[in-house]
RNA sequence: GCCCAGGUAGCUCAGUCGGUAGAGCAGCGGAUUGAAAAUCCGCGUGUCGGUGGUUCGAUUCCGCCCCUGGGCA
Protein backbone atom coordinates (compact mmCIF):
# COMPACT_ATOMS: atom_id res chain seq x y z
CA UNK A 1 0.00 0.00 0.00
CA UNK A 2 1.26 3.39 -0.81
CA UNK A 3 0.47 6.90 0.91
CA UNK A 4 1.97 9.86 -0.34
CA UNK A 5 1.01 13.69 0.34
CA UNK A 6 2.24 16.88 0.96
CA UNK A 7 4.50 17.48 4.18
CA UNK A 8 2.22 17.55 7.23
CA UNK A 9 -0.76 16.38 5.73
CA UNK A 10 -0.48 12.92 8.29
CA UNK A 11 0.82 10.06 5.92
CA UNK A 12 2.42 8.69 8.96
CA UNK A 13 -0.38 8.76 11.65
CA UNK A 14 -2.71 6.87 8.51
CA UNK A 15 0.06 4.21 7.95
CA UNK A 16 0.83 3.76 11.93
CA UNK A 17 -2.81 3.22 12.32
CA UNK A 18 -3.59 0.96 8.80
CA UNK A 19 -0.80 -1.14 9.63
CA UNK A 20 -1.94 -1.83 13.00
CA UNK A 21 -5.07 -2.92 11.80
CA UNK A 22 -3.62 -5.10 8.97
CA UNK A 23 -0.90 -6.23 10.49
CA UNK A 24 1.91 -4.26 8.04
CA UNK A 25 4.98 -2.88 8.15
CA UNK A 26 5.67 0.90 7.92
CA UNK A 27 8.75 1.72 5.39
CA UNK A 28 9.69 5.24 4.75
CA UNK A 29 9.44 6.93 1.28
CA UNK A 30 10.94 10.38 2.14
CA UNK A 31 14.34 11.44 1.01
CA UNK A 32 14.84 13.03 4.67
CA UNK A 33 13.59 10.96 7.11
CA UNK A 34 16.08 8.44 6.53
CA UNK A 35 18.93 10.36 8.33
CA UNK A 36 18.99 9.14 12.01
CA UNK A 37 20.52 13.02 13.31
CA UNK A 38 17.34 14.85 12.56
CA UNK A 39 14.18 13.01 13.99
CA UNK A 40 12.50 15.90 15.30
CA UNK A 41 13.27 18.10 12.11
CA UNK A 42 12.11 15.74 9.50
CA UNK A 43 8.99 14.53 11.53
CA UNK A 44 10.12 11.23 11.46
CA UNK A 45 7.57 8.74 13.42
CA UNK A 46 8.22 9.25 17.24
CA UNK A 47 9.87 6.25 18.94
CA UNK A 48 6.59 4.93 20.70
CA UNK A 49 5.32 4.98 17.46
CA UNK A 50 7.75 3.27 16.03
CA UNK A 51 7.48 0.69 18.64
CA UNK A 52 4.15 -0.01 17.91
CA UNK A 53 4.48 -1.64 14.58
CA UNK A 54 7.42 -2.28 12.62
CA UNK A 55 8.95 0.90 10.39
CA UNK A 56 11.82 0.53 8.08
CA UNK A 57 14.21 3.00 6.58
CA UNK A 58 13.75 5.76 9.44
CA UNK A 59 16.95 7.44 10.44
CA UNK A 60 18.98 4.50 8.89
CA UNK A 61 21.86 6.51 7.32
CA UNK A 62 23.85 9.45 8.95
CA UNK A 63 23.46 13.02 7.55
CA UNK A 64 26.85 12.89 7.02
CA UNK A 65 26.45 10.32 3.93
CA UNK A 66 25.12 11.42 0.51
CA UNK A 67 21.91 9.69 0.13
CA UNK A 68 20.41 9.25 -2.91
CA UNK A 69 17.25 7.74 -5.35
CA UNK A 70 19.44 5.49 -6.51
CA UNK A 71 20.49 4.25 -2.59
CA UNK A 72 16.85 4.11 -1.67
CA UNK A 73 15.90 2.06 -4.48
CA UNK A 74 17.88 -0.61 -3.49
CA UNK A 75 16.84 -0.38 0.40
CA UNK A 76 13.46 0.15 -0.28
CA UNK A 77 13.52 -3.60 -2.64
CA UNK A 78 15.25 -5.26 0.65
CA UNK A 79 12.63 -3.53 3.01
CA UNK A 80 10.12 -4.90 0.92
CA UNK A 81 11.46 -8.05 0.31
CA UNK A 82 11.77 -8.50 4.39
CA UNK A 83 8.14 -7.75 4.48
CA UNK A 84 6.83 -10.24 2.47
CA UNK A 85 8.96 -12.77 3.83
CA UNK A 86 7.72 -12.12 7.15
CA UNK A 87 3.70 -12.39 5.45
CA UNK A 88 3.39 -9.01 6.37
CA UNK A 89 2.01 -6.07 3.91
CA UNK A 90 4.24 -3.26 2.98
CA UNK A 91 2.89 -0.07 3.75
CA UNK A 92 4.79 2.46 2.00
CA UNK A 93 4.64 6.36 3.45
CA UNK A 94 6.27 9.55 2.10
CA UNK A 95 5.76 12.55 0.09
CA UNK A 96 8.45 12.19 -2.42
CA UNK A 97 7.50 11.71 -5.61
CA UNK A 98 10.72 11.33 -7.18
CA UNK A 99 10.70 7.74 -4.51
CA UNK A 100 7.17 6.62 -5.21
CA UNK A 101 8.58 6.57 -8.96
CA UNK A 102 11.37 4.76 -7.82
CA UNK A 103 8.73 1.66 -6.59
CA UNK A 104 6.19 1.98 -8.77
CA UNK A 105 8.15 2.94 -12.43
CA UNK A 106 11.84 2.03 -11.58
CA UNK A 107 14.64 4.03 -12.51
CA UNK A 108 16.94 3.37 -15.48
CA UNK A 109 19.94 1.19 -15.26
CA UNK A 110 22.86 3.56 -14.69
CA UNK A 111 26.90 3.18 -13.10
CA UNK A 112 27.59 4.70 -10.07
CA UNK A 113 29.81 7.89 -10.87
CA UNK A 114 33.06 7.26 -8.86
CA UNK A 115 33.80 9.70 -5.54
CA UNK A 116 36.88 11.59 -7.32
CA UNK A 117 34.66 12.34 -10.24
CA UNK A 118 31.74 13.66 -8.76
CA UNK A 119 33.94 16.15 -7.04
CA UNK A 120 36.07 17.33 -10.12
CA UNK A 121 32.72 17.76 -11.53
CA UNK A 122 31.44 20.05 -8.66
CA UNK A 123 35.04 21.98 -9.15
CA UNK A 124 34.42 22.29 -12.85
CA UNK A 125 31.37 23.68 -12.70
CA UNK A 126 31.99 25.74 -9.76
CA UNK A 127 34.95 27.34 -11.69
CA UNK A 128 33.10 27.76 -14.62
CA UNK A 129 29.87 28.35 -14.62
CA UNK A 130 26.58 26.02 -15.40
CA UNK A 131 26.49 27.15 -18.67
CA UNK A 132 29.35 26.88 -19.63
CA UNK A 133 29.09 23.42 -18.62
CA UNK A 134 26.17 22.50 -20.54
CA UNK A 135 28.08 23.87 -23.53
CA UNK A 136 30.33 20.72 -22.84
CA UNK A 137 27.27 18.28 -22.72
CA UNK A 138 27.06 15.58 -25.26
CA UNK A 139 24.29 17.43 -27.46
CA UNK A 140 21.46 14.75 -26.52
CA UNK A 141 21.44 15.88 -22.94
CA UNK A 142 22.09 19.37 -23.91
CA UNK A 143 19.27 19.60 -25.95
CA UNK A 144 16.82 18.46 -23.00
CA UNK A 145 18.85 20.41 -20.41
CA UNK A 146 18.49 23.98 -19.31
CA UNK A 147 21.55 25.73 -18.95
CA UNK A 148 20.70 27.04 -16.56
CA UNK A 149 19.72 24.18 -14.07
CA UNK A 150 23.41 23.48 -12.32
CA UNK A 151 21.70 20.17 -10.53
CA UNK A 152 20.35 18.54 -13.81
CA UNK A 153 23.51 19.57 -16.13
CA UNK A 154 26.03 18.68 -12.74
CA UNK A 155 24.42 15.07 -13.50
CA UNK A 156 24.99 14.69 -16.91
CA UNK A 157 28.60 16.08 -17.18
CA UNK A 158 29.30 13.37 -13.93
CA UNK A 159 27.40 10.64 -16.12
CA UNK A 160 29.19 11.53 -18.86
CA UNK A 161 33.39 11.72 -17.40
CA UNK A 162 32.44 8.27 -15.35
CA UNK A 163 30.84 6.27 -18.51
CA UNK A 164 31.88 7.82 -21.48
CA UNK A 165 28.23 8.14 -22.68
CA UNK A 166 25.67 10.71 -22.33
CA UNK A 167 23.15 10.27 -19.67
CA UNK A 168 20.04 10.24 -22.36
CA UNK A 169 21.70 6.87 -23.64
CA UNK A 170 20.87 5.59 -19.70
CA UNK A 171 17.96 6.78 -19.20
CA UNK A 172 17.00 5.14 -22.35
CA UNK A 173 16.80 2.42 -20.74
CA UNK A 174 14.04 1.10 -18.19
CA UNK A 175 15.05 -0.44 -15.27
CA UNK A 176 12.55 -2.82 -12.79
CA UNK A 177 10.11 -0.97 -10.55
CA UNK A 178 10.48 -2.40 -6.79
CA UNK A 179 6.86 -3.26 -7.21
CA UNK A 180 6.94 -4.91 -10.30
CA UNK A 181 4.38 -7.70 -10.55
CA UNK A 182 3.04 -6.51 -6.80
CA UNK A 183 -0.65 -5.62 -6.40
CA UNK A 184 -0.38 -2.36 -4.87
CA UNK A 185 -3.63 -0.18 -3.85
CA UNK A 186 -2.21 3.69 -4.24
CA UNK A 187 -2.93 6.97 -2.13
CA UNK A 188 -2.68 10.24 -2.09
CA UNK A 189 -3.57 12.33 1.30
CA UNK A 190 -5.16 16.03 0.32
CA UNK A 191 -5.79 19.06 2.32
CA UNK A 192 -6.28 22.68 0.97
CA UNK A 193 -3.27 24.88 1.10
CA UNK A 194 -3.77 27.65 3.84
CA UNK A 195 -5.12 24.65 6.33
CA UNK A 196 -1.46 22.56 5.29
CA UNK A 197 0.39 25.87 5.85
CA UNK A 198 -1.48 26.39 9.03
CA UNK A 199 -0.54 22.60 10.36
CA UNK A 200 3.34 23.58 9.39
CA UNK A 201 3.31 26.74 11.25
CA UNK A 202 2.32 25.00 14.34
CA UNK A 203 4.03 21.73 13.87
CA UNK A 204 7.29 23.31 13.34
CA UNK A 205 7.13 25.38 16.79
CA UNK A 206 6.36 21.78 18.17
CA UNK A 207 9.61 20.72 16.94
CA UNK A 208 11.26 23.76 18.34
CA UNK A 209 9.67 22.28 21.98
CA UNK A 210 10.98 19.00 21.45
CA UNK A 211 14.80 19.09 20.39
CA UNK A 212 15.07 20.99 16.87
CA UNK A 213 17.92 23.06 18.48
CA UNK A 214 20.09 20.72 19.24
CA UNK A 215 19.28 18.47 16.29
CA UNK A 216 20.39 22.11 14.54
CA UNK A 217 23.56 22.63 16.26
CA UNK A 218 24.57 19.20 16.00
CA UNK A 219 24.52 19.65 12.74
CA UNK A 220 26.22 23.22 12.16
CA UNK A 221 29.50 21.69 10.43
CA UNK A 222 27.47 19.66 8.11
CA UNK A 223 28.97 19.87 4.70
CA UNK A 224 26.70 21.94 2.51
CA UNK A 225 27.02 20.30 -0.23
CA UNK A 226 25.32 17.28 1.15
CA UNK A 227 22.02 16.51 0.76
CA UNK A 228 20.54 16.59 4.70
CA UNK A 229 21.64 20.28 4.35
CA UNK A 230 18.82 20.73 2.71
CA UNK A 231 16.55 19.91 5.20
CA UNK A 232 13.80 22.68 5.70
CA UNK A 233 14.40 24.58 9.06
CA UNK A 234 17.68 23.99 9.41
CA UNK A 235 19.36 27.04 8.30
CA UNK A 236 16.73 29.27 9.91
CA UNK A 237 16.74 27.66 13.34
CA UNK A 238 21.05 28.39 13.25
CA UNK A 239 20.87 31.78 11.76
CA UNK A 240 17.44 33.75 13.24
CA UNK A 241 15.62 34.34 16.21
CA UNK A 242 12.87 32.15 17.39
CA UNK A 243 9.59 34.19 15.66
CA UNK A 244 11.21 34.90 12.86
CA UNK A 245 13.08 31.17 12.36
CA UNK A 246 9.19 30.06 12.72
CA UNK A 247 8.48 32.27 9.91
CA UNK A 248 10.98 31.19 7.68
CA UNK A 249 11.01 27.89 7.80
CA UNK A 250 7.14 27.84 7.50
CA UNK A 251 7.43 29.64 4.08
CA UNK A 252 10.28 27.40 3.10
CA UNK A 253 8.04 24.33 3.86
CA UNK A 254 5.09 25.59 2.40
CA UNK A 255 6.52 26.40 -1.47
CA UNK A 256 8.08 22.57 -0.94
CA UNK A 257 4.50 21.47 -0.12
CA UNK A 258 3.32 23.45 -2.77
CA UNK A 259 5.94 21.37 -5.37
CA UNK A 260 5.06 17.88 -3.80
CA UNK A 261 1.43 19.07 -4.96
CA UNK A 262 2.27 19.78 -8.47
CA UNK A 263 3.97 16.20 -9.04
CA UNK A 264 1.22 14.04 -7.28
CA UNK A 265 -1.70 16.47 -8.73
CA UNK A 266 0.08 15.53 -12.27
CA UNK A 267 2.16 12.57 -11.75
CA UNK A 268 -0.42 10.13 -9.79
CA UNK A 269 -3.35 12.03 -10.75
CA UNK A 270 -5.02 8.38 -11.14
CA UNK A 271 -4.09 7.34 -7.39
CA UNK A 272 -6.84 7.41 -4.87
CA UNK A 273 -6.98 10.76 -3.43
CA UNK A 274 -8.48 10.76 0.26
CA UNK A 275 -9.30 14.73 1.79
CA UNK A 276 -7.37 15.11 5.18
CA UNK A 277 -9.90 17.15 6.45
CA UNK A 278 -12.21 14.27 8.26
CA UNK A 279 -9.54 12.00 9.29
CA UNK A 280 -11.73 9.39 10.44
CA UNK A 281 -12.72 8.71 7.19
CA UNK A 282 -9.33 7.51 5.98
CA UNK A 283 -8.71 4.18 7.49
CA UNK A 284 -12.19 3.41 6.41
CA UNK A 285 -11.41 3.87 2.48
CA UNK A 286 -8.08 2.41 2.76
CA UNK A 287 -9.30 -0.51 4.09
CA UNK A 288 -12.18 -1.17 1.76
CA UNK A 289 -9.60 -0.50 -1.13
CA UNK A 290 -7.72 -3.45 -0.14
CA UNK A 291 -10.68 -6.11 0.65
C1' G B 1 -4.80 71.79 18.61
C1' C B 2 -0.55 73.17 15.25
C1' C B 3 3.67 71.65 12.02
C1' C B 4 6.17 67.90 9.06
C1' A B 5 6.33 63.12 6.50
C1' G B 6 3.50 59.34 4.48
C1' G B 7 -1.21 56.47 2.74
C1' U B 8 -0.08 52.72 -4.60
C1' A B 9 -0.45 44.58 -5.23
C1' G B 10 -1.04 40.10 0.53
C1' C B 11 3.98 42.77 2.57
C1' U B 12 8.12 46.48 1.75
C1' C B 13 8.36 50.20 -1.68
C1' A B 14 9.25 52.72 -6.81
C1' G B 15 6.57 55.64 -10.38
C1' U B 16 3.31 58.57 -13.44
C1' C B 17 6.35 66.90 -15.95
C1' G B 18 -2.14 64.70 -16.18
C1' G B 19 -3.39 59.63 -20.88
C1' U B 20 -6.07 54.14 -15.16
C1' A B 21 0.87 51.70 -12.83
C1' G B 22 5.88 48.04 -11.69
C1' A B 23 9.99 45.85 -8.73
C1' G B 24 11.54 42.56 -4.71
C1' C B 25 9.35 39.24 -1.33
C1' A B 26 4.83 36.38 -0.60
C1' G B 27 1.35 33.75 -3.72
C1' C B 28 -0.29 30.73 -8.10
C1' G B 29 0.71 27.19 -12.31
C1' G B 30 4.28 23.75 -14.64
C1' A B 31 8.65 20.44 -15.19
C1' U B 32 10.88 16.57 -12.51
C1' U B 33 15.46 9.40 -13.69
C1' G B 34 21.02 8.36 -8.21
C1' A B 35 21.27 16.00 -4.17
C1' A B 36 14.36 15.47 -5.25
C1' A B 37 12.65 18.83 1.83
C1' A B 38 16.86 19.39 -4.34
C1' U B 39 16.93 21.99 -9.06
C1' C B 40 14.66 24.64 -12.99
C1' C B 41 10.66 27.31 -16.07
C1' G B 42 6.32 30.47 -16.41
C1' C B 43 2.37 34.05 -14.30
C1' G B 44 1.13 40.82 -11.55
C1' U B 45 -3.02 39.17 -8.62
C1' G B 46 -4.57 46.77 -7.87
C1' U B 47 -11.50 51.20 -6.31
C1' C B 48 -3.22 54.16 -6.63
C1' G B 49 -7.06 56.31 1.50
C1' G B 50 -12.16 58.99 0.84
C1' U B 51 -14.79 62.94 -1.29
C1' G B 52 -15.55 67.42 -4.08
C1' G B 53 -13.10 70.70 -7.82
C1' U B 54 -10.11 72.00 -12.34
C1' U B 55 -9.63 69.18 -17.06
C1' C B 56 -11.48 66.05 -23.11
C1' G B 57 -9.18 62.93 -19.34
C1' A B 58 -7.08 62.87 -12.26
C1' U B 59 -3.70 57.67 -9.07
C1' U B 60 -0.88 62.28 -10.53
C1' C B 61 -2.83 69.22 -9.79
C1' C B 62 -6.11 72.04 -5.94
C1' G B 63 -9.68 72.05 -1.51
C1' C B 64 -11.79 69.42 2.49
C1' C B 65 -12.04 64.93 5.35
C1' C B 66 -10.07 60.17 7.35
C1' C B 67 -5.86 57.10 8.87
C1' U B 68 -0.50 56.16 10.31
C1' G B 69 4.36 57.86 12.07
C1' G B 70 7.43 61.88 14.01
C1' G B 71 7.90 66.82 16.15
C1' C B 72 5.80 71.19 18.87
C1' A B 73 2.39 72.25 22.47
Amino acid sequence: MLIAGPTASGKSRAALELAERIGGVVINADSMQVYREAPVLTAQPSKEDQARVPHRLYGHVSAREAYSVGRYQADAQQAFDEARAAGRVAVFAGGTGLYFAALTEGLSEMPPVPAPIRAEARARLDAIGVAALHAELDPADASRLRPSDPQRVLRAYEILRATGRPLAHWQATKGKPVLDGTRVAKFVLDLDRAALRERIRARFEAMLDQGALDEAAALEDLDPALPAAKILGLREISRLPRHEAVRAATIATGQFAKRQSTWFRNRMADWNWLDVQDFGNIIPAMLQEVT
